[in-house]
DNA sequence: GCCCGCTTTTGACAAGGATCAAGGCATAAG
DNA sequence: CTTATGCCTTGATCCTTGTCAAAAGCGGGC
């Protein structure tokens, strides 16, 4: 399973391709950088293409590179040693990956979606950071933010019950991501992994989500798709009920 | 509740107090800073002393202020609209609180015994650690580490059992906290707040450490006072059992 | 040293959610 | 179009943990 998901020996690279047309340049940590600056860590970088299901970090690996999202969706986890696993994080386009300034990677890193990075060997990028204090800033507020959000869900995971676990996180990926021209959702997490994310099981969150399109709150279209029907009154699930 | 917390109008101030002395001035995010600069920083803040149970910042609050802990222990806490609380993390001598370059502190600061703090205005820490890419450095290594340790306990929060829980806590409880002559160490946290950490209730916790009593493996003295006899079994018990 | 108040422990019971087990249904391959 | 393969849903049951209630015990104050 690890195995089947490990990068190929040789990941498609675009060493070549500069951040001119990158689609998140204005968002990433990289957003701030004069042309000049941008081109040097542009040169230290090298994009990769994922798919679905393939790790690039392993809980307690070291920790050699770090990189951008350029695209796609991944998930961060960690697990026990008997196999539960909790995702402790899922990041989207623009977001930052991997551990800079330290010599273990404390979780995995796997990508849900197809996906594509812009990565550094974390050495360089350390490098880079420390010589640019632009660039550290925009890390140190990236990083306050995650820890915010980090404990917000940890409120979710010690005190809610399932039903609020489940509305709190449909109106999560609401705000996250685009709905299409009907306002489906399209997931990219199975219901395990919402499981996972939500410290319950699977069963548990089918239930819910069951539950909630019989009185109307959201409707599910296949497998991966949601419509969140009534915001106001999944909002209201988010707490009590 | 919140108004008996609050700090008193004239907090008890040691403003001219210089970091010569300072306990944790080897530890804290100011070292590192060479005496002129560490000298600046220190004319920015002020010594507060706080009394057990009185709260510093509250969720949803204004950042007004940060600080570095002199000594004491604190909790961090978030809640749900009706009441349920969730302790985010406990903070020790050294550590930092507060939410440098943001607008909200997105939970509550609680001292849980008697604290002594270096509080400084969120605006001229921010200014100076702008000016101070060390100071930035070092805030950012400590708010990685910050996030690394939150997200290992969402594993615990998502998917240990009770009894792994109270393990993991105890075990995290020993290295922190330094044991007397006997081997017994004084917890900062009531039976309640120990529940509020771990996602549970406080009757559940009772029973777990009755039973880890009643098997030899801890030994309560006390209300506050724990002996961890053996830390193999504890460590075992850390992942089913 | 004794008493009072509050935390902690203990007990009985209920219930939310986990577990075990089929069955149904998208999605993709043939 | 048909079939196969996993996901997802649904059902039945169990059990860990939460809830409610009361007893016990620690610690501070008199």
């Amino acid at each position: 399973m690890a195995q089947n998901g490990a990068l190929p020996p040789v990941a498609r690279s675009c060493g070549g391709q500069s951040c001119e047309n990158c689609v998140v340049r204005d968002h990433a940590i990289c957003a701030g950088l004069d042309d000049a600056d941008r081109d040097a860590l542009s040169r230290i970088g090298r994009r990769v293409t994922l798919q679905a299901g393939q790790t690039v970090m392993w809980e307690g690996g070291d920790s050699t590179v770090v990189a951008n999202v350029i695209d796609g969706t991944l998930k961060l986890a960690t697990s026990t040693g008997d196999g539960r696993e909790q995702i402790v994080g899922v990041v989207y386009a623009a977001d930052f990956i991997g551990r800079p300034f330290g010599a273990r990677t404390p979780h995995s890193v796997t990508a849900l979606t197809d996906a594509r990075l812009c990565l550094f060997p974390r050495g360089s990028f350390d490098g880079f950071a420390l010589r640019h204090g632009e660039l550290q800033h925009r890390l140190l507020q990236r990083t306050l933010d995650d820890l915010d959000r980090t404990r917000a869900w940890m409120l979710l995971l010690g005190r809610k019950t399932a039903r609020e676990k489940v509305a709190t996180f449909l109106l999560d990926m609401g705000r996250r991501l685009r709905a299409d021209a009907d306002g489906v959702i399209d997931l990219p997490l199975s219901r395990q992994q919402i499981a996972d994310v939500l410290g319950t099981t699977i069963e548990t969150v089918s239930r819910q989500m069951t539950e909630m399109k019989r009185t109307g709150v959201i409707d599910l279209v296949g497998r991966r798709g949601v419509r969140l029907v009534d915001s106001a009154a999944l909002e209201a699930l988010t707490e009590a009920g």
